[in-house]
RNA sequence: GGGUUGGUGGUCUAGCCCGGUUAUGACGCCGCCUUCACACGGCGGAGGCCGCAGGUUCGAUUCCUGCCCAACCCA
């Protein structure tokens, strides 16, 4: 027995004077335990490496105000197989931790916690107690994900709010400002009547709606020849109306001309002509484009500044008027005549009575359709001209995709939906939000000539509200008055700085250039990311640190899917099926949990599994309990390296099976396999080692030491620790701390490497073959599996194995030979190989088959002789025991 | 509507890029075994027209085409 001393650790309730191992294993006192040491002795702490040797991730920072979800669970455990693997494996890990407590949620939060409204506060104020509301959040979720054991390193941590982070946010502006890559525009934009601001592309959503679609008539002013309607028929009663059929009548006063498409036979002699807008009289042109759908409504629609994303393309494609009927708060213009200062919905309901009761209505019926609302407040958006900022990106679209060929992305096939993104790209980034708080555009306006100051890089982060320009008078004119921008950034300006941020990106005014505190982390080694987001998120990311740095940010991209339920249902709070990791890790240990989380392929989704998390409760236990026997086994100090010649095959032969395994293992985490790592490390302990060779050592040891047999079992069970320690840190570091080294953790050392041990392979197979056929044959004729046996003989190559099978089955006598048993042999069925035969027979392989079905063969000596066709046979080497 | 990815025993999954003999492993299921580290163990077993239909080929789970189903992304 082992009596490694071990100075007391309280907490445990167990006896901590003997350091030995005794009965089961217990996660519940152990693996908390653990958690706070490594976070008090800061086991994970970056250690400065060299830019060439070490490991950097950008981890996403999440938003910290909901609670720790599966997903979260499952991509820190990715990330941390990763870092525990490299902080081993390579010479220093970098993996900071980020909070995302910059966006509107913390905002709502913060509202909601202190019972306020932001608009009562000036931005500072107010950013203020956002940051001490997250702060609670912030411990909350600090402690969940100290509690899943990810090795973080606590020290390099930062959160989306903090002024630092501002100050770089605002100094990305301006690098990209002076770059000359953001502009300042008046142009149709995503609007939000309900938030009141300008959104982008991606945060907008389709939603089902009821609603009436209403025909409209629309009287022929002029038809395409020119000619004019005769009489003063009225509306709907003759021919000199047509139909339009919409859902948004309130959008009539905006209407600026008509569209039919060029196949639309019936309505061509429109084309060319003038229509007038029902109720507010303007005359607008009819046009045709193909852009018209012709499945829906009458064929004929009307084009609005702006109802749709079409209108916008027409506007721009026919320089149509401007007509603006709605404004920012979706409340109707002076455009609009007696509906102005009513609301969209009050003017709709207006409007179709009006139409109405003027005979210009002709149907309205129950209709549903998709429409794009705002996916944080579901309100539908409008298509408003308003001036913002915008980072332009559709002039480099091939140099980002270059930048996204230039990073290894895990799986590789999801580099597509990057490419793909890139490939529908319509719009340039709009990056201002009309938002009363967030992080401020560090620029003022001239009041005179409009021209465009900006903030001093040295008093980053400024709030233009309340501080005053740098400057004292325009540069251009000389005019002393000055406009704050009131916009914000859109929370992704920040989000897609992290690499910077993490890298201690800053400008510095002595040298009046861009530096890096810790260049060395640049570019990052990984990004981690969920499959969703790769459109925007890593995006943007990669658009950002391109255009500051001038280098793509990753090298590698590993990419998780999303946590699903048994059924492989999205979990979700609607369909009720959520499962909280605090649910999960009150039934299983976090090492069970990380082995269910282990057994993913990287990029694919991922459905919780019980049966996966008791597998690795299971394994806890295999490996505590052939842990303690090998503790038992071996004597306490680590036993010396014999020389070659000196260790017995069998274990040479374990020796060389872990070298390969160390090998395969490396390969596959060094390739994010996470899975193959997990089921082959499983397979090599608990088959090879546990079931053939521990059973082995155990014989081979029980009548005392053994030098090559304690060698090769301490050496085994030191390595494949090290080798499960990223997947199931707890257990290892125990098991570490308790047989081997009570002073540096277990997750500080080296990763093994293969020690170059050479045996038998094929021969150790056969003797492994051979044991399983003894055990098979004992346990069929009901003898105890350490019954004696009196004589065995084995017909095949075991090499020097004879005695480990002799040990380990009680074998009083064992004898082998090479030939085969002396058994009478006939040919009772012929296999062709047809990886040979198939390239050189071809088409005649068919007729060979069917000759050798009919029994149509002859063998002679060691040729078959098949139809026209003379094979070579290979008999396979028999193996056979008598026992 | 467009695109991407996937569909392999009851469940999850390997193999597919690079075609070849008996399709991998785990969980579950059935039978036997109190065996001195471990019944959270050991030994044995059943269970699959590899989504469907074509094509290429001597030969297709693997390559090609179409279809069906699912998920995701984008309209």
């Amino acid at each position: 027995m082992s009596e490694t001393e071990e100075p007391p650790q309280d907490g445990t309730g167990e006896s901590t004077d003997d350091q030995t191992i005794e009965g089961a294993y217990d996660p519940e006192a152990i693996e908390p335990r653990w958690q706070e040491t490594w976070v008090e002795e800061g086991t994970y702490a970056y250690r400065n490496g060299d830019a060439d040797t070490q490991y950097t991730i950008d981890t996403p920072p999440p938003t910290v105000s909901g609670n720790l979800h599966m997903g979260h669970l499952y991509q820190f455990t990715l990330q941390d197989f990763v870092a525990r693997f490299h902080r081993m494996h390579d010479d220093a890990v970098y993996f900071p931790f980020g909070y995302d407590d910059n966006g509107i949620a913390s905002e709502r939060l913060t509202e909601r916690e202190l019972g306020i409204n932001h608009g009562d506060f000036s931005r500072r104020e107010f950013q203020e107690k956002c940051r001490n509301v997250c702060e609670d959040y912030e411990r909350a979720f600090t402690e969940d994900v100290q509690s899943l054991a990810v090795s973080v390193d606590w020290n390099n941590t930062y959160k989306t709010i903090q002024p630092r982070v501002q100050r770089i946010s605002q100094l990305s502006f301006l690098d990209l400002y002076e770059k000359g890559r953001e502009y300042r525009q008046r142009a149709p934009t995503i609007w939000c009547p309900d938030c009141e601001t300008a959104i982008s592309q991606v945060e907008q959503e389709d939603q089902r709606k009821h609603t009436s679609f209403n025909d409209i008539a629309f009287e022929i002013v002029e038809y395409g020849d020119g000619s004019t309607p005769e009489g003063d028929a009225g509306p709907g009663e003759t021919g000199d109306a047509f139909t339009i059929s919409t859902t948004r009548p309130e959008l009539l006063p905006a209407c600026v001309s008509v569209f039919v498409h060029p196949d639309d036979d019936e309505n061509q002699h429109l084309v060319g002509g003038t229509a007038r807008v029902p109720l507010f009289g303007q005359e607008v042109p009819i046009i045709e484009d193909d852009r018209v759908d012709l499945e829906t409504g009458s064929g004929i629609v009307m084009c609005c500044t702006f109802g749709d994303q079409t209108d916008i393309e027409w506007y721009q494609a026919y320089d149509l008027d401007l007509r603006i009927a709605i404004d920012e708060s979706g409340t109707m213009t002076d455009l609009a005549d007696e509906y102005e200062g009513l609301s969209t919905s009050e003017a709709r309901e207006a409007i179709i009575e009006d139409l109405d009761e003027a005979g210009y209505l002709l149907e309205s019926r129950d209709h549903e359709h998709a429409v794009q609302v705002h996916e944080r407040c579901e309100v539908e958006v409008e298509y408003l001209v308003t001036e913002q900022w915008y980072v332009e990106i559709l002039d480099r679209t091939d140099e980002y995709l270059e930048a996204g060929r230039q990073m290894d992305w895990y799986p590789e096939k999801m580099f597509s939906r990057y490419e793909h993104w890139i490939d529908g790209l319509e719009w340039d980034w709009c990056i201002s939000r009309q938002r009363d708080s967030g992080i401020p555009f560090p620029v003022w306006y001239c009041a005179d000539c409009g021209e465009v100051i900006l903030a001093d890089r040295e008093r980053l982060p400024v709030e233009p509200i309340e501080d005053e320009p740098g400057v004292d008078a325009c540069p251009e004119c000389g005019c002393t008055e000055f406009e704050p921008e009131t916009d914000v950034f859109d929370t992704w300006a920040t989000s897609s700085l992290t690499p910077l941020i993490n890298a201690g990106w800053d400008w510095d005014p002595d040298a009046e250039e861009y530096t890096m505190e810790r260049d060395q982390l640049y570019p990052f080694t990984l990004r981690p990311q969920g499959h969703d987001i790769i459109s925007f998120w890593l995006f943007h990311t990669v658009v950002k640190c391109y255009e500051h740095t001038g280098e793509v940010p990753f090298e590698n991209v590993m990419i998780n899917g999303m946590v699903l339920d048994e059924n492989r249902e999205a979990m979700s709070s609607s369909r009720g099926n959520v499962i909280s990791p605090r649910e999960v890790l009150a039934g299983f240990p976090v090492d069970a949990a990380r082995y269910w989380a282990a057994g993913t392929s990287i990029g694919d989704d991922f459905p919780y599994r019980e049966g996966d998390l008791e597998a690795g409760e299971r394994l806890l236990q295999k490996l505590w309990n052939a842990s303690r026997l090998v503790d038992q086994l071996t004597p306490e100090d680590e036993p010396e390296r014999p020389h070659a010649d000196d260790l017995a095959a069998i274990d040479r032969w374990l020796l060389a099976k872990l070298d390969a395994t160390v090998e395969s293992v490396t390969d596959r985490f060094q390739n994010y396999e996470f899975a193959k790592a997990r089921d082959e490390l499983r397979t090599f302990f608990w088959a090879t080692f546990c079931d053939d060779y521990l059973e082995i050592a155990k014989q081979r040891l029980s009548d005392g030491g053994d030098p090559s047999t304690e060698y090769a079992l301490a050496t085994a069970h030191r390595t494949f620790l090290k080798l499960w320690a990223p997947f199931l840190p707890h257990i290892t570091e125990e098991l570490h701390d308790r047989l081997y080294d009570s002073e540096q953790s277990l997750h500080t050392t080296d990763w093994p490497t293969a020690r170059g041990y050479e045996a038998d392979l094929a021969a150790g197979e056969t003797a492994m073959e051979s044991i399983s056929a003894l055990r098979r044959y004992k346990t069929e004729n009901g003898l105890a599996l350490n019954e004696t046996l009196d004589r065995v003989e084995v017909y095949g190559d075991v090499g020097g194995f004879a005695d480990a099978i002799a040990d380990v089955m009680h074998a009083d006598a064992i004898e082998t030979f090479d030939g085969e048993p002396d058994v009478t042999t006939e040919i009772s069925d012929v296999d062709l190989d047809y990886s040979l035969v198939g390239p050189e027979f071809g088409n005649d392989v068919g007729a060979i088959d069917a000759a050798i079905g009919d029994g149509e063969f002859e063998v002679q000596g060691d040729t078959l002789v098949v139809a026209d066709g003379e094979f070579e046979i290979e008999t396979e080497t028999a193996v056979v025991i008598v026992g």
